[in-house]
DNA sequence: TCTCCAATTCAACGACTGTTGAATTATCGA
DNA sequence: TCGATAATTCAACAGTCGTTGAATTGGAGA
């Protein structure tokens, strides 16, 4: 047999592997693998380690999970809440692109951790579920708000069940950036992937013709998300 | 030892096992679970019957999954593609709302079935993901069909890319079903779970005052599903 | 009644899973 | 310079998975 490969050190790596870069290696897999279905194994193989590491930083696989729920939630809860600030007085279309824009700028890296998400909340996995619905549910409340606003400001149907508009945002939201760009271009044959941007404004403009008081009067202009 | 449990009769059972038995288990065992990760022991459990009997049946789990896409879809395409019909001169959003209805009947039992589905598209399993395109493909066709008629009849808008159109009614559909009775209740802190046809009603409305060429006609009203 | 076949189960394979305990080592403080 | 501790790996565990080949048996046909 060949002498080679002696068995690797064993001691600390010359660059101590982080908590945090685990969760890091963890996002890019469940990016790519999609599902709850992703392995330790595959996680520790991202990051360069072996798997027995990630115990030395979690109790485990759905310590992992939760650790890196509460690294993403908190920055896109905070950014909802400043757009949905009763002092804002734009125009409630404009505030609602926000939104969006604040949804696109913390979650539209990896699809596998929206769609881990959804998957947590059909099934309801006991302890995940309870975390995932109080994120949720705090996304939600501020959108909720923010639409009361709009309709006290009479730039909103007053008729409309103020669950069912937050609901629809939000859920569509999530979706059509998995779906979209895989479906379409084979479905309708066309040539390149639509623009997400672009799908995400005309949505917009669709939603809020729809929900508008005055369906009549146009959307005004919606900028590109990053600015 | 206890000599009780002597080993199981082997041979066949008083009542024949047929293929299509062991697809409604697996409807079952797809709608609770939900995803990939089901397991043929659990299907087989569900049945009533070995693992190994599956194989009698099927070649591979992928070809029951495949055989359980191929039992669902035509019904649902006959559906879509007898609506679509041209001769059909009813207004648009009524047929829009009978093609929801006809998703009603074909898939609203079991999400785990559309949750698989959705799981396959984005994570592109090979050779399942060309049968579900080809699904999709035949079920979006009608809908784009019948937006383009509506466009040609002067009810739908004709600056709006029939593709997005068609997009968003399709994929909205699929979700609102799974995530709504779960979500809403506990966020919005509603007592009772919000009637999905309800919800699916509004849901059109408000796409049809998007999508509609005159956003002020109102949209006429629409039946239950069972009709 | 005998034979054959379809239908079913059993037992096992190798691969992979989450998890743990012990072994190892680089580095830091004394 | 010497321990102690933090960081890392190894090897193994029990369990589950999809799959297969052989064994079994009830019932149909001759």
């Amino acid at each position: 047999m060949s002498p080679a490969m002696p068995p690797r050190a064993r001691g600390p790596k010359p660059h101590k592997i982080e908590a945090d870069q685990l969760l890091d290696a963890a996002q890019v897999v469940f990016a790519r693998e999609g599902l709850r279905s992703v392995s330790l194994r595959a996680i520790a193989r991202e990051a360069g380690c072996d798997p027995a590491l990630i115990y030395y930083h979690f109790d485990s696989k759905e310590a992992m999970f939760t650790a890196l729920l509460a690294r993403r939630v908190p920055p896109l809860v905070g950014a909802l809440k400043r757009i949905a600030d009763p002092s804002d007085l734009r125009p409630t279309p404009v505030r609602l692109w926000d939104v969006m824009g604040a949804f696109h700028r913390n979650l539209s890296h990896d699809p596998g951790f929206r769609s881990l998400i959804r998957g947590e909340i059909v099934r309801g996995t006991e302890g995940i579920q309870e975390q995932i619905q109080a994120f949720v549910g705090a996304a939600a409340q501020q959108v909720r708000s923010l639409l009361e606003q709009g309709a006290a400001r009479g730039e909103v149907r007053s008729d409309l069940p103020p669950f069912l508009a937050t609901f629809f945002l939000v859920r569509m939201h999530l979706e059509v950036l998995d779906l979209l760009p895989i479906v379409v271009p084979q479905v309708h044959g066309l040539a390149e992937k639509p623009s997400i941007l672009a799908a995400e404004r005309t949505w917009l403009q669709l939603y809020w013709r729809g929900i508008a008081t005055d369906p009549a009067v146009p959307c005004p202009p919606l900028p590109a998300f990053d600015a």
